[in-house]
DNA sequence: GTATCATATGCTAAAACTTGCATATGGGGG
DNA sequence: CCCCCATATGCAAGTTTTAGCATATGATAC
């Protein structure tokens, strides 16, 4: 019961529903810097949602060399979660987010994010 | 989006959805004083969480007589945390208030509640 | 080693939420 | 009308969340 009250909690604020969906949509999972990129947020508050997501139960990451790929958790939480957003949320909420997320992920070179490039003036994140 | 993110953050919490699984159970709604004598709660904190779930659309209420009661709202955001959290919540967790809950009911008149009588000394609520 | 990139975290001020108590409102009944 | 019951709400104090900035950590490349 308090498992699901803490993991409503997580999804309780605009950003990380819209993170959790955006890792929903990607089972393999993408690392911080795509994300910051699609949702347009600075770095440090996507690795605190992040942050709150995980402590709920709602998704885990992975270390891969510099980078870090955060994917929706295996377990009931996550999985009930998961399915739940997708049933309830239309794609047509975050297009835009996808469609960065998408572009980023393409541009992936041996399976390795290669987002960086951020010039100084974007929101933290870079510099 | 936004609309599920409040649900969400209405449910984010243990007293809201204990409430609100309550009223899941019951679909033609029980009144404030039930719901109060069911999860041993301050009168005043029923009503506010409950005016919480109605604000993020999820329950409404409708007053007859003195009594106000409340039902899970006919509503996209209503129906699909409804079935949610009884296919994820289970009953074992709340054997008590659903318990207590029944009992309440149980001691209706007339299909009204009689429940009062709470003496002086119990948290608010009476007097 | 140093520099650099990706990510995480500590700190602070502001905002939101929770809780408790008191009291107000709305509706009956005598 | 006055009193009582059921419910709602205003306010204050304490707690938690959030947002922003700076900076720390982890890891690779040179």
């Amino acid at each position: 019961m308090d498992n699901w009250a803490e993991a409503f909690q997580a999804l309780g604020n605009r950003e990380r529903l819209r993170l959790f969906f955006l890792l929903v949509q990607r089972p393999d999972g993408c690392c911080v810097c795509e994300l910051v990129e699609a949702l347009e947020l600075p770095q440090y508050q996507v690795s605190k949602h992040l942050r709150a997501l995980r402590r709920a139960g709602l998704i885990k990451s992975v270390r891969m060399g510099r980078w870090a790929y955060y994917t929706v958790a295996d377990s009931r939480v996550g999985r009930e979660m998961a399915a739940f957003t997708i049933r309830v949320i239309p794609d047509s909420a975050l297009t835009d987010a996808v469609f960065r997320l998408r572009a980023a992920v393409a541009r992936r070179e041996d399976g390795r994010c290669v987002v960086q490039a951020r010039r100084p003036g974007d929101n933290n994140a870079r510099n």
